[in-house]
DNA sequence: CGGATTGTTCTTCC
DNA sequence: CGGAAGAACAATCC
């Protein structure tokens, strides 16, 4: 369940990786996966990658010499991008959840992206809701402009976050959620955050005061700053583009915890229910 | 084998 | 137009 930490933590990866390398090859194993876009591998062919930038949990692939030609990314719930140097290499010291860059592609496999120096880039994706997708000019400046703001910005506006919360009367998980209300937090992170902020869930988004609304996005911020330090969260389907877990996992403290006894005030056990419509943990003692 | 899993978009309704 | 709520998507796990 890639959220912004994941999806930065892959970009980090990328940028290092196929920044100025050309595009020489490209095959379509799934074509869903490129929104079924007729001519999405010749039109890649030949292309050299600039830059990559992220919006929310959206990456944006620019071009060399191509100011009206973009590659948007989203990895949606079981996207993942692998990295292949050589395809021949042999790689060591893999654990148990890693992807043996040996078997790749495999039946995931969407999309591959091959390098004019042997490189090649893997799109795989189990469930075939992530997408690889050419964009105009246009059109990626729309998709950026459905974004909140991120809660990891140092500039995050808090009273109009504040204000605009006044407007919602649902849960403030829902709110939470929203891509185009706040930026970047899923599941896990929305979960971790309101814990952080002693703020039940379910609460309705209008009873913050302006404090909470704060608490909770510098939380959030924090917590997933603190996890693209590490590489992400592998709670279920993400791995980097080595094919290697997310070292965050360690680091929650409700998501999945549920029966556990609350780390914090040790005085209840986290609870998981329903709210958004998404699975949902919380301690009922401390978080208000 | 039914139900749960989740990020986003779409639909429907207000 | 915006907000709310639910369905849809897809494959796998338990």
């Amino acid at each position: 369940m890639p959220e912004l930490p994941e999806v930065e933590s892959v970009r980090l990866q990328l940028l290092g990786k196929i920044v100025g390398k050309k595009i020489t090859d490209v095959v379509v194993l799934h074509p869903k996966s490129t929104n079924h876009h007729p001519n999405f591998a010749s039109l890649l062919v030949g292309k050299k990658i600039a830059h990559i930038d992220r919006v929310g949990k959206l990456m944006i692939f620019s071009f060399v010499k191509e100011p009206d030609f973009f590659l948007l990314g989203h990895l949606k719930m079981t996207g993942q991008f692998f990295f292949v140097q050589r395809k021949s290499i042999v790689g060591g010291g893999h654990s148990m959840s890693d992807t043996d860059s040996r078997d790749l592609p495999n039946k995931h496999t969407r999309i591959s992206l091959h390098f004019s120096n042997g490189a090649s880039l893997f799109f795989n994706d189990m469930r075939l809701f992530g997408y690889l997708k050419i964009a105009t000019a246009g059109e990626v400046a729309t998709a950026r402009g459905r974004f909140g703001e991120e809660p990891i910005r140092a500039d995050f506006d808090f009273d109009s976050f504040t204000e605009k919360l006044q407007r919602r009367g649902t849960s403030i998980k829902a709110a939470l959620l929203d891509q185009s209300f706040v930026a970047g937090l899923g599941n896990i992170y929305v979960d971790e955050a309101l814990f952080a902020a002693k703020i039940r869930p379910d609460r309705k988004a209008n009873t913050l005061t302006a404090k909470e609304a704060k608490a909770v996005i510098k939380a959030g911020g924090k917590i997933m700053l603190h996890s693209i330090e590490v590489g992400g969260t592998t709670f279920q389907n993400f791995a980097d583009t080595n094919g290697h877990a997310g070292n965050f996992t360690e680091h929650l403290k409700v998501f999945g915890k549920q029966g556990t006894l609350c780390p914090r005030c040790k005085k209840a056990k986290i609870q998981k229910t329903r709210v958004a419509g998404r699975g949902t943990h919380f301690c009922p003692n401390c978080q208000k």
